[in-house]
DNA sequence: GATGAATGAGCTTTCATTCAT
DNA sequence: AATGAATGAAAGCTCATTCAT
């Protein structure tokens, strides 16, 4: 890595944590480069608008989740297993690195403006939707999972595990996350099984 | 109702459609009002501020939702058909008043700063919330339903509807919402049964 | 004329002197409000961009000029005569109003990215430009003006007056500019006549 | 012509080429870089700044302008023989060169900020005025134009043709500007006959 | 000579909110 | 209740210029 893609990379970083805790809006462009200590006609030579770091951010975050899942999907697990490995992954992202949960919920899913121009449909996260796509069809193939529309199951696995962190965000989990992976990797489980 | 009452109502109506459609940020004061034909001054006769403005609609949509919600309660019929007839009104309103859904979705999910002083935790969507809970609570009193916790199977139901909404909003879905009906209302049984 | 539109052509006035004075771009939205004694938010009531600013004064000026140049057409004088009255009337409007003739050259003429959208050809100053073209065909008709091309009688007279009123604003010009009238006027009649 | 020179000139073309097409402020130092494929830096160990650079091609452009008419002032012929050759020149600058008389209209002409310091006065037009000033005066010498006051004759010439051009830039003129050669330069020379 | 990342002041524009009428 | 002109802080973005390499 450059040292340029080195800087590019920590600019992303930085805003991916801003825009997750205080919102797209709410975090400026002067936030953003005051806290990489530089200065801000140097952030834009790095990116040319603050719409374009937000795509990139995507992107960057998608690729991340999906580089993880892809490594449990290459694991010889039963597709019961790996659901838990799955929402364990999840859960544990969103505890080590809440931003990037939460980019996806509170800044990419409710920002269409910014991400209609250039991640139309899902072109921003298909590296992380992919990996989704890949083991539904392999537990279908392996006889494992009901064979139906790949969407039904996407949204629920996306949002249910989505939803719950939602609500962790929002302080109205009475427990810790890592509590409801019994219930939930379950459930997912029974939802999707033959 | 009052005059008064039923300009208020206009105006959460006007809001909660321009919130939805163009975002919270995008939409301005001078926006709504023009869309109402009232001038802004009047409309903080109204509505203190914006963000007052936001915490309300989100009230009224929450009561809305539960009220539709209550009357599927209050059907004297099993919890797996309680669940296709809520999947079946979740789907209906993103398809007759989408905005609703929308605002869920795009507004209060994504709006921290906006929904935490006056919303904290479910206060604003608790008759929403309180619907849901008390189907879920009737279908383990009436041994339909396993016995968990109660946010694992809310998580679920709410996160997979609000993602099938999300994901035909951004045009992703190949097929129409109602085509989605079954499978979504098995899978969600088959997560929830005893 | 109302208030509103009182305001709206002291914006243009404010404005018209600053552009002249120190250039277009070296002008900013602050300092014209300034110049005024109002906000910059309440100066974008009046005119949304700074661009449209810019083509609404030079039409305003344009009308102007034409409107005082349609007065010499409807005297009943012999085309030389006229001739004589236009330039001094543009010399008197470059000493009375500098900021007019300096708006056409030094803004209007300079600066075809504002300008290029909306004031395509002549549209913005055609009120100015038909008033000559009037002037130039009664000459002609009456005997008194050679038979030619339009444009290269306009551009006689226009860059002429226009090229003596850069030199006198750039104090190039030894003498007053009324010293010139008589040179000027009768190397133009000289130039057009039969 | 050393290396230093050579790359000096080249950067003059390429700024006044862009200035001339996209206006001064429109045009940045990096973009001139660019179009020479050289870097920011070093163009500034050629010019000191951007102003000077400005500066630096109107006596470049005045230079070359001049040399022409100094050609045709050596020639043997009438005055009226060199209004037609000085026109023919001008037009056929406009076509082949036109950035260098767009140059004069649209930056010299109206950047009073930048030439205000160092081209006081005709100071970097001077190779072209002076050759006018020699035309005018070997005219009234040789008893074929009027003798009159030289900066009305000037203005004649230089307002007028400057003033064609830009109608031609502006697409307003309907014909090529060759075809209005005739017409001009009998105009100019009726103006100045004795 | 040559590079180009870095600076930061300054620009245009937006918009929630107020208040005199 | 109703109006809408007015405010002004704050945002995103640009660019001439510098300087360490």
């Amino acid at each position: 890595m450059t040292k340029k893609e080195l800087k590019r990379e920590s600019i992303i970083q930085a805003a991916l944590k801003l825009f997750s805790t205080n919102g797209f809006h709410k975090t400026t462009i002067p936030d953003i480069a005051k806290s990489l200590g530089m200065s801000v006609g140097n952030l834009y030579n790095y990116f040319k608008s603050k719409d374009i770091l937000a795509k990139e951010i995507i992107k960057y975050t998608s690729d991340i989740l999906g580089d993880e899942i892809k490594k449990i999907n290459m694991l010889d697990m039963s597709s019961k297993e790996k659901i838990r490995k799955i929402v364990e992954l999840y859960f544990q992202m969103a505890k080590e690195k809440p931003e990037m949960i939460e980019y996806f919920l509170r800044v990419y899913l409710s920002h269409r403006e910014v991400f209609d121009d250039g991640c139309e449909g899902m072109i921003c996260v298909s590296s992380f939707v992919t990996e989704i796509m890949l083991f539904f069809d392999k537990g279908v193939e392996g006889g494992e999972l009901r064979d139906q529309d790949f969407f039904s199951a996407f949204g629920l696995f996306m949002g249910y595990l989505g939803g719950m962190v939602f609500l962790k965000g929002e302080s109205i989990l009475p427990k810790d996350l890592d509590e409801y992976i019994d219930d939930i990797s379950e459930n997912i489980y029974n939802a999707l099984k033959k």
